[in-house]
DNA sequence: GGCCAGGTGTAAA
DNA sequence: TTTACACATGGC
């Protein structure tokens, strides 16, 4: 099997493999769109979703979800919280921080949502590029395709090794672009531009994890 | 019991 | 600019 595109990628997984016919969000993502996603961004990182899972429960338990709370509350004490998601130190510190800036330049989630950019995110201690693009994408809904591991060691199953993240960005968004029209047609509706990346991101991850 | 997961920051060379 | 390493849990 080889691909040319990043559509052609696409139609391998829609396709012939029928991943994710039904999610369980529409952007694939977990409580899409909320704040929720921003937490949980840094809380995944080297670290199992099932055990993100049980961090974020901890975070409801305790009323801890949201800017406010997060921005002041007792780092060690959100570390005890976090624990199951590992490195639950550093994230703790981060998560705090993070909270506290965006309280501090943007005053609200929703403000945040639609005015953050990149450059915003990347400068923030323990957001580098997927976690930028993860919120850019899933927080924020902006037509930003996420690049992972996953992303990268299925690419080079089809024999592609990007050597930046960047340009496996590009490729994948370029390829989904230039066939909008092809999409359309196979979802049979209109997606937002948002929602195909989202999804199409949502599909190489679940298929690597079990395929791969 | 070792390996790894929906990474990132930092400190060397 | 590249490489090495720390951060840490828990499921398999």
């Amino acid at each position: 099997m080889q691909i040319s595109n990043s559509f052609e990628l696409f139609k391998f997984l829609k396709i012939e493999k029928g991943y994710l016919k039904e999610l369980h969000d529409p952007l694939w993502w977990p409580n899409s769109k909320s704040f929720e996603v921003v937490v949980g961004t840094i809380l995944t990182q080297q670290t199992k979703w099932h055990k993100v899972e049980k961090a974020l429960e901890n975070l409801k338990t305790n009323a801890l979800l949201d800017l406010k709370s997060l921005s002041n509350c007792d780092a060690k004490f959100l570390a005890t919280l976090i624990k199951p998601s590992g490195f639950y130190n550093t994230k703790a510190k981060r998560i705090k921080l993070l909270s506290i800036n965006i309280l501090k330049d943007f005053g609200n989630f929703k403000t945040f949502k639609n005015n953050v950019n990149r450059e915003w995110l990347l400068k923030q201690k323990g957001l580098g590029k997927e976690s930028s693009d993860s919120i850019l994408c899933y927080a924020c809904e902006r037509e930003v395709f996420v690049v992972d591991n996953y992303s990268a060691k299925l690419l080079r199953k089809f024999g592609y090794n990007f050597e930046e993240y960047d340009e496996l960005k590009d490729w994948m968004e370029d390829g989904i672009l230039s066939n909008l029209e092809k999409i359309y047609e196979i979802y049979q509706e209109e997606k937002t531009i948002n929602e195909i990346f989202a999804r199409f991101h949502g599909k190489i991850v679940e298929y690597a994890k079990e395929e791969l």
